[in-house]
DNA sequence: GTTCTAGAAC
DNA sequence: GTTCTAGAAC
């Protein structure tokens, strides 16, 4: 089923901070989650110049690095390179972390979810010290725990190779930003409607007071996929798109549009229900503006005509260049310089 | 899509 | 000096 392929292929990576000399010390670090670590048994750090409370240490598993702060006196170093107390760095996979002096290498590596941790633990225990060293060779643990995505053996432990192939895993296993719709669709706290054909979530980065996405369960790329074929699809997701406005505003008479950006960023077609005002903290920037406000965005019953009349949705030319059109008020036309100054404009119009 | 930031614009 | 944008990085 369409559900079960999208929740594979989009589960996260597990983080760990593997000790280079002291191989058995492998730290999980959860996603998002601040850990503090030093001289304890987790590490077997007994060296009174290591803090208990080295490091605080914030993995990003779709990331692929985790985020290292400094918060002992004595200097914790990421490739030679002293971070300084309380300054934070970026660590990612085939970098050395010395937790103190130079001393207590580790690395971090990000494997899937799915490799349960008892395997990682007695892969640990049975490995000799020197196997989990980081040497040159393509055949050590480290690169292929790392890599363990990547589906051929052509494997380099190079940095900038590392680092390429790294990116590599993370779009093709679906962690990469322009695949989120996919994930928050399927999230039930996200949810604000379901049926048996659509879904609607609100925007997570809402550009007005009201801001919902319609998603059909059904796995359409983009506009561009449309077909005649999904004329009743589209009626369905309008509608729907119509009744949450109904049930979600109806005391506030906002207005709004119902629509689908020409040339979209986030894979997974998404019809937009936007209020007209334009009034939120997310919309920031020129792109954001003439997104909704051009003829960038085309109206969903316009989509559905030209279907019914052509048979597919054809984006004319240019017009991914709207997006660097002037800012013009979507009320009064009214041209503005700046984005501070269009909102600033904007409040003349609201209502309340 | 967002975040970050250099440097343009003021 | 500050504000703001645009492009790179993610």
């Amino acid at each position: 089923m369409v559900t079960a392929g999208v929740l594979n292929i989009v589960k996260m990576l597990e983080c760990w901070l593997v000790g280079i000399e002291n191989t058995c010390s492998r730290i999980k670090l959860p996603h998002a989650v601040p850990v503090l670590i030093g001289r304890g048994p987790e590490t077997q750090i007994v060296d009174k110049k290591c803090s208990r409370h080295q490091v605080q240490l914030t993995s990003d598993c779709s990331k692929g690095y985790i985020k290292v702060k400094q918060i002992g006196t004595n200097p914790t170093s990421i490739d030679s390179v002293d971070i300084g107390k309380d300054q934070e760095v970026k660590l990612k996979p085939g970098h050395v972390l010395h937790m103190v002096n130079k001393l207590y290498p580790y690395t971090v590596e990000f494997v899937k979810g799915q490799s349960d941790s008892k395997d990682q633990l007695k892969k640990c225990t049975s490995k000799r010290p020197h196997e989990n060293s980081l040497n040159k060779s393509p055949e050590t643990k480290f690169s292929k725990l790392q890599f363990n995505d990547v589906p051929d053996g052509n494997q380099r432990t190079n940095n900038s190779t590392a680092e390429q192939q790294q990116h590599t895993i993370q779009s093709e296993n679906k962690g990469h930003w322009s695949q989120g719709l996919k994930v928050s669709m399927q999230d039930p706290k996200m949810q604000i409607f379901k049926d048996d054909k659509v879904v609607v979530i609100k925007d997570k980065y809402p550009k007005a007071r009201y801001h919902w996405l319609v998603l059909p369960w059904q796995s359409i790329s983009s506009l561009k996929a449309l077909r005649s074929e999904h004329l009743e699809l589209l009626h369905h997701m309008h509608a729907v798109g119509e009744n949450i406005i109904r049930d979600h505003s109806s005391l506030s008479r906002a207005k709004f549009r119902l629509g689908y950006h020409a040339i979209p960023s986030m894979s997974h077609i998404h019809l937009h229900v936007i209020s007209q005002d334009f009034d939120s903290p997310c919309l920031k920037n020129k792109k954001h503006w003439n997104s909704f406000t051009t003829e960038y965005f085309l109206d969903s019953q316009e989509v559905i005509d030209m279907i019914k009349l052509k048979g597919k949705v054809e984006v004319k030319d240019g017009t991914s260049e709207l997006l660097k059109s002037p800012l013009k008020c979507n009320v009064c036309k009214v041209q503005q310089a700046t984005i501070p100054q269009l909102k600033e404009h904007l409040k003349k119009h609201f209502t309340s």
